[in-house]
DNA sequence: TGCCCGAATGTTAGCGCAATCATTTCGGAG
DNA sequence: CTCCGAAATGATTGCGCTAACATTCGGGCA
């Protein structure tokens, strides 16, 4: 009474067999199209469980064309923004039945994102979302499309394939924003690294919002994403005494500044108001806790799985060059008015 | 000259015909058997590149039974420890040639772990790390393996399936010891989650670590892993005026207790000594930068590849029970001798 | 010269499934 | 009853690839 074939498991053929009917019948019951009897589903059913029949999701994608997977291009997800965009990806895939494979590029450069991508096509997907955050890799993308439909999460470059992300220069003008309205002269910018479109988009948000407040930008500090590059930008800042509100370009960064800040006597918001960008868990417990930027990686995930989605189903679809959804401001202690 | 079907990519039938040889001396070309004139081979590659011929993952797994794709299943990719493992994961699979196909449980329970082994096995992997760090899913793993190699990363139960984990108990011991030889008489607790297997085992390892140096364990404070729950074990802490050194299960959870006992205006490490655990990026940044455990994300999914890898190419293969890797103690700025 | 053998190449079949078209069955109208 | 049409079911084929076996070819040796 157990599986026909030993070992193996069993297969669509099996059912059939043992429910007394053809392959073809047990494949409708399989995919609930109509013209079966009660009578032959339940039949089906049964052997379907009997066997423990579970069908051969490769089987399906040879003779379909289509895989029920779509590919996950990313860079690093230990990374807070990575790894939250791969989290809403997945959950997202997982809820339309799709099935995710995860490619984790190297280096950040067009040859990695490239073997990233064929690599991808070989395994038949059926789209791919590419997080691929590099301004280096311009270009790379229109080339590598080809057929398979691609979305790029978080950023991109125009016109190149469809881009689903949070609006960095909003967030960098909200934040900045909120610094000049408690009065602050003008905002200091820690920057993330020039080769991430990211860092610049916040940068010239911020640059932009000031200009429109008619002060022109101060001399950005580079920085790298990591806690320690803002812990060497805010100890040069520590010995600015002019500075007294700083727009940092993510929080890692700004808990950095906040570190170096703290080593040299300047309080925060006393002295110095500081707002970060990302809102990640821990932002909330930072000394003082971390006025910031949220974005909602979650519904990024989401929307851009449904366009990819929509994408696949409808060849003929054409979907908006750019998709942005907006960031919101937390306003928590890190940020007052200046101290005179 | 080009594709011989429009529309879709080339198949091996396709270089064939154009090559003028049969189907099967590709697959030979293509998989480097023997047995092939060199001036075939030469005619065949060629063949390849002018229709851009690319092999299909999908076909080659149908007929060989193997994907060569391994199967991970996770829990939250945002969480520092579980995103730097699938990181690790993937870099040592695509290293040896697996893809990796992700599954994210949406509650930590048998049915979640149930439902993500099953559809991985219907996509035909070749094997499968499971990240489940939580005593809920005992014996999940027992029943499910069933022909496909599964290594449980991280934490898991004896005897289900081989484990590939950090030595948890150590790390809790290292860290409650380094406390102890500063003189504290004691050392409090902040535990992670009771239903995740590692906050037994930090608590067990801090348990025996104090029980060897004869000192009876203090109350234990539940956290749950977030800042927030860190936070308020900190202000009950803060009250209590005997305690002099916490050993926190997590850096996040001493995030949030480095600020409770900062607003209630207790030094650290003057007033109270602290020593966390994972040692993410951002430690060496908090205020004061965190005494810590650090775990070694990437070898564990070097390891744990590496075993599975074994176990998927020589099914005689019968693996150790339990392969752990030493954490190390991280020696920064948040612990001390207490005041006297 | 003829035979044998190994290297090079080809043929056939089938992995598990579903599209397509063919066939059977059955209830009801005439 | 007969016949019709729709519903139910089946047979065939092929997705792209490789294992297993079959065949061809050329050269060395008796």
């Amino acid at each position: 009474m157990a599986e026909a074939r030993s070992g193996r498991s069993a297969t669509l053929a099996d059912v059939a067999r043992l429910a007394g009917v053809s392959a073809m019948t047990v494949s409708r019951v399989l995919n609930d199209r109509g013209n079966v009897s009660d009578s032959t589903r339940i039949r089906v059913r049964r052997a379907m469980d009997q066997v423990r029949y579970r069908p051969n999701a490769m089987a399906r994608s040879l003779v379909l064309g289509r895989s029920q997977t779509i590919g996950v291009v990313t860079f690093d997800t230990a990374q807070y923004g990575p790894g939250s965009a791969v989290l809403g990806i997945e959950r997202a895939a997982r809820e339309r039945g799709y099935g995710v494979t995860i490619t984790v590029m190297e280096r950040p450069d067009h040859d990695a994102l490239r073997s990233a991508v064929l690599s991808l096509n070989d395994r038949m997907v059926d789209g791919m979302v590419v997080i691929a955050p590099f301004t280096a890799m311009a270009g790379a993308l229109r080339d590598l499309g080809r057929g398979t439909p691609v979305v790029a999460a978080e950023a991109g470059h125009q016109g190149e394939v469809p881009i689903v992300g949070i609006d960095q220069g909003l967030g960098a003008r909200l934040a900045t924003r909120h610094l000049l309205e408690f009065g602050h002269r003008t905002v200091h910018h820690i920057a993330g690294p020039a080769d991430w479109i990211e860092s610049r988009l916040r940068s010239n948000g911020w640059r932009a919002e000031l200009s429109e407040h008619g002060v022109t930008a101060p001399p950005v500090l580079d920085g790298d994403w990591t806690a320690k590059s803002g812990y060497d930008a805010g100890l040069r800042l520590a010995d600015d005494g002019s500075v007294t509100a700083v727009f940092v370009a993510n929080d890692q960064m700004a808990l950095g500044l906040l570190h170096a800040l703290h080593e040299r006597g300047v309080r925060v918001p006393q002295d110095v108001s500081v707002v970060g960008f990302d809102d990640t868990p821990e932002s909330a417990f930072f000394l003082p806790s971390l006025t910031t930027v949220r974005q909602d990686f979650a519904t990024l995930g989401e929307v851009a799985v449904e366009l990819l989605d929509r994408l696949v189903t409808d060849a003929a679809y054409v979907a908006e060059d750019r998709l942005l959804i907006d960031p919101t401001l937390v306003v928590r202690k890190s940020a007052g008015p200046p101290a005179t």
